[in-house]
DNA sequence: AGCGCTTACGTAAGCGCTTACGTACCCTAG
DNA sequence: CTAGGGTACGTAAGCGCTTACGTAAGCGCT
């Protein structure tokens, strides 16, 4: 077979400095073992060659890869494309490369995914998005991922906890905590939840954190209308219905991401119910177009891009006995989707 | 040196199948010259043993890379962001993956993510975003895809032309046309547009087709104030302010994307500017948050992910003498931001 | 002078696959 | 019964790199 590829290869460089292939390898890889004077010079053969090291041959002769793996559910979500944003920057800055899977907020789907990354041999696996109350499948895929990692890939988490590996956390339950605080002390008292799918953690740990400020504050939970629905705007818009429909006492409702906030609006507008005087809405995330949004969205910030950022760079370390977790900042961000309870 | 993973590789399959490693790799690509009995066995055993091919040293050997490069010009951008996700889609259906990249908007950097990515030897480059009306820029661009394809590589490209390869084009020309038709049938005569850089070609596509309908009506494109600034949210807010300050007699704004679009709505609204009732705003491409905004954004809806996919598609067939164009289809979707225009 | 140690480089053995080519076998035709 | 040709499989040569190990030269030391 002939060569595939025209592209100079590392003998060509070896052969134009009049080195050896190790020699060579080693001057360009910066190690070790080469006089400053020869490695200069393998250098600039290099770059006059336009040398660019193959990395299928690189990987295969190393067993260290130079690309990472980011699950996330959808691309076309905000709050997942921001996240991809930081991870990518970083990746690009470290010259690494990013392949990029979708788990379309399937379990069984992303486990798949998981084994085709590992099997493709990626060196590090970044998986973002809720977690999964189902203890098979989360145990199935921290197996997945210790096996990975035993075998020296690196892996760590975004916005997920509970699989082993290094995480990069919100505080779920205090943003929560915050949103209900802050409906709380513009009055309202009948407070409805438009909650992602209940198999998330996120969604418990959101929830967890508005149930404990209403106990704080003497309510009880049972003054807490849950409608459960999904992640989505159409899941947003499908909870708006049911609150509106089955707790139309309801004068504050809070999305559980903004996606969601972002449907509890628009039907609230179809409905002509006026935001924020007659319902107030809340959102979590604060994916860019929240501010945007007319009335622009209350929410909790996190720092998305930041947290890819800090992801990558959590498995760009060597792996610690006892996973990391780094936490994220939260701040709540109030808009014009908020206002003093109305007047019953 | 001690094998890096602990896999299963192909002769393990081969041992345990008691046949050569050349007869397991026929079977197992599908190749002719296995009898059925024996590939069914060898296809068990691999079954059995969880065998993956590592893709490293398959590309290494035979050349022919299967991870496709996407570039964009900012994954975050939900323009971008639906066509990766088609792309994404697709590629996980031929069990392909993507390599993603961020050009951020800047075309020496573009290029260089271009070479880069060429450099890795990934099989297929779609690269997606507006092209540079900058000439050395794109002959460099077209070069490197050139050279790329030459050599067995496939490319396409995702609403930019000009670049000597398949590419999947919507109609820029006569959405700007059905746009500028909209507002003069409502009665706007004073239209400004926020367009996006002036170097971009579909900022000149779609300005076209304007001034053309203009001029089918008999205007002059003298009536047309056009600003120049970004695609983005921030650039839409810029040129509304533009607008607004230098030509208080505008009626209807023509925002060249959804998302300057969204930056001109933002800035009305804080101008109490009533939209439609005093202003009229169109964007183009139809994200899918243009329905949810307030008021919801009439625009022209480009299939993004279809486009996605249709770019993939392309690249997958075998090269054509000349390169294909795939138009895409364009749609006026109407909706709450155009009225008529207001009584002077 | 001779010893061992370090330094700088070369040699060559893989990494796990694909594939050109060689070989054994069986079938059919002459 | 043998030549010719097809089929099914094995052998081995790479793909382009990394790296363990070998070697030669230079150094200081006793």
């Amino acid at each position: 077979m002939p060569r595939a590829s025209q592209r100079p290869r590392l003998v060509d460089v070896a052969e134009h400095a009049a080195v050896s292939l190790a020699t060579a390898s080693r001057a360009l890889a910066g190690r070790e073992g080469v006089s400053t004077e020869v490695a200069d010079r393998i250098r600039q053969v290099a770059r006059e060659l336009g040398y660019v090291a193959n990395p299928y041959a690189r990987t295969l002769a190393s067993g260290a890869t130079s690309t990472v793996g980011l699950i996330v559910h959808q691309v076309d979500d905000p709050y997942f494309s921001e996240i991809a944003a930081g991870v990518i920057q970083l990746a690009s800055e470290q010259g690494l490369l990013v392949q990029i899977c979708q788990s379309g907020r399937d379990p069984d789907y992303e486990l798949q995914q998981l084994r085709h990354l590992i099997a493709q041999r990626v060196g590090i696996v970044l998986i973002s998005g809720s977690g999964y109350d189902d203890p098979r499948m989360e145990s199935a895929a921290r197996a997945e991922l210790a096996a990975f990692q035993d075998h020296g890939g690196r892996a760590a988490a975004i916005g997920r906890h509970a699989l082993g590996v290094d995480a990069v956390l919100p505080d779920n339950e205090a943003g929560g905590h915050a949103l209900a605080q802050h409906l709380m002390d513009l009055g309202h008292r009948r407070i409805a939840v438009a909650a992602g799918s209940a198999g998330l953690t996120t969604v418990a740990d959101r929830l967890a954190g508005v149930s404990s400020a209403l106990r704080e504050r003497g309510r009880s939970p049972a003054d807490l209308a849950v409608v459960h629905s999904d992640f989505t705007r159409g899941g947003g818009r499908a909870a708006a219905e049911q609150i509106l429909n089955d707790h139309p006492e309801t004068t504050a409702i809070i999305a559980l991401n903004d996606a969601m906030a972002m449907g509890v609006l628009s039907t609230l507008r179809s409905r002509r119910v006026p935001v924020p005087t007659r319902m107030s809405v809340v959102g979590f995330d604060d994916v860019s177009v929240a501010a945007d949004l007319a009335p622009s969205l209350t929410t909790i910030r996190l720092p998305m891009t930041e947290m890819g950022r800090t992801a990558l760079t959590l498995a760009l370390k060597p792996r610690t006995a006892r996973p990391r977790r780094r936490p994220t900042g939260h701040l709540l961000v109030v808009r014009d989707s908020t206002g003093p309870a109305p007047r019953t």
